[in-house]
RNA sequence: GGACGGGUGGGUGAGUGGCUAAAACCAGCAGACUGUAAAUCUGCCGCUCCUUGCGGGCUACGGAGGUUCGAAUCCUCCCCCGUCCA
């Protein structure tokens, strides 16, 4: 029982293979996690994903609190039992969800006050709150609350979102001290800091001496330049402790993920291979494929020539492309499948990569093919 | 044979004198999506010309005429379709 992190091989660009043991199950990293906000990934099945060799899953948190609510989960046996994964799960604060309800929320350093998206109701969610619901959850790893806001915002209201975000983690490690169980829940912190380097700087440092058992990086990709985003990372990894994993949250493009790998990223996870696959884009080894597309109705290839998974071994392009026309629930299915393990196949070849010492060659091989 | 109702752009269907190349929806086409308020959203969608502009020309609301400065909208005749009565 319990966790263990370690870091087995690091690559001469800075990359880590390495291994985070949970009670539900070993996470081989660095890891790309499926998201599946309402404790299902859209589409898949709990089986699909287990085919599909998913190590762990996201949930989140404010959603789940909402609907069916966090005391019904608990009493159905907690989240793996409730969704029938019996894997590793990581939930989500609701910090990001604070952010994108823009419109409905006010947040003060007690905590954020907002409108549910569901029925408009009231709610209240602070750093202990957030905590109570994650833990009647009962994921593996879950995070502290924080304030994510858009880049490039200002320094000062940088700096004042990063020092509530740093309040609230403390106070949230000291609530999990006091309610939370270490055996069997993983406590991340949240660096914040937006795209000024000494604020990204000052708040990794600080919040690595709270000593949390990981961290993630927030508040990144949300619309500023990949060099930023890289930049911001690399600053933060660098002054990260280095025995604990670090989550770089929401991301990325496939072409991006071995760029993240190489400063160090342990864990990562992005709606675009589950929403992107709904709306019709396919990630392939050539480059977004957009299956709509009329250039793909009597297209007899699969979605992707290079590609292993069971939807490539059986369906052509003219066939998914058919599904989107007619609106049919198969083409987000069969879409989704391919994205995942196109996600989840690059990750295996960043393990593969790094434990060879080839992640170099393997990037520039990688980004030739994607762009 | 008679009485009503109706014929609008690829489809459904608004519009009853100018603000109408004509609402809206669908279909079609192109694109966006990075800790999921997303099976969503955005743009284009008669033809054509150019110095691509809230630009010009042409064609268009069953057909042919007419009234009017101006007609999908009003009048006349004709052709279709539906319902009912003989």
């Amino acid at each position: 029982m319990g966790f263990q992190f370690e870091v087995l091989t690091t690559d001469p660009t800075g990359a880590r293979l390495g291994r985070l043991v949970t009670p539900h199950g070993t996470i081989e990293t660095p890891a790309f996690m499926p998201v599946g906000t309402a404790a299902t990934v859209k589409g898949q099945t709990q089986r699909d994903l287990e085919d599909l060799h998913v190590q762990v899953l996201l949930a989140n948190t404010y959603h789940l609190y909402l609907r069916p609510g966090h005391e019904l989960i608990r009493s159905m046996g907690g989240l793996h039992q409730f969704m029938s994964w019996p894997h590793p799960i990581l939930t989500d604060s609701g910090g990001f969800q604070v952010f994108s309800l823009s419109e409905l929320r006010k947040v003060t350093d007690d905590g954020v006050r907002f409108r549910s998206h569901l029925d408009g109701s009231e709610h209240f969610l602070s750093p202990e709150k957030a905590l109570e619901i994650e833990i009647a959850l009962g994921a593996d790893v879950i995070m502290v609350l924080d304030e994510c806001i858009e880049a490039p915002s200002s320094e000062p209201r940088t700096l004042e979102a990063a020092s509530r975000t740093l309040g609230w983690a403390r106070r949230s490690r000291d609530y999990f001290e006091i309610h939370g169980d270490p055996a069997r829940q993983m406590l991340f912190g949240i660096v914040q800091g937006g795209t000024h380097p000494g604020l990204r700087r000052e708040n990794a440092d600080a919040l690595g001496a709270l000593n949390f058992p990981g961290y993630a990086i927030g508040g990144l990709a949300v619309g500023e330049p990949h060099e930023v985003t890289c930049a911001m990372t690399s600053l933060v990894t660098a002054r990260l402790p280095r025995d604990r994993p670090r989550y770089l949250m929401g991301v990325g493009k496939p072409e991006q993920l071995i760029d993240y790998a190489r400063l160090g990223i342990d864990m990562m996870d992005c709606v675009l291979p589950t929403r992107g696959a709904r709306h019709g884009c396919l990630f392939t080894s050539e480059g977004r494929l957009l299956i709509k597309s009329a250039r793909y109705a009597n297209d007899p290839r699969p979605v992707d020539e290079r590609c292993r998974c069971t939807v490539c071994r059986r369906y052509s392009r003219a066939y998914l492309r058919h599904l989107y026309s007619a609106g049919e629930l198969l083409a987000a299915i069969l879409s989704t499948h391919h994205n995942l393990y196109f996600y989840l196949d690059i990750m295996r070849e960043i393990r593969e990569a790094i434990r060879f010492g080839k992640l170099e060659s393997f990037r520039s091989v990688l980004q030739a093919r994607l762009k």
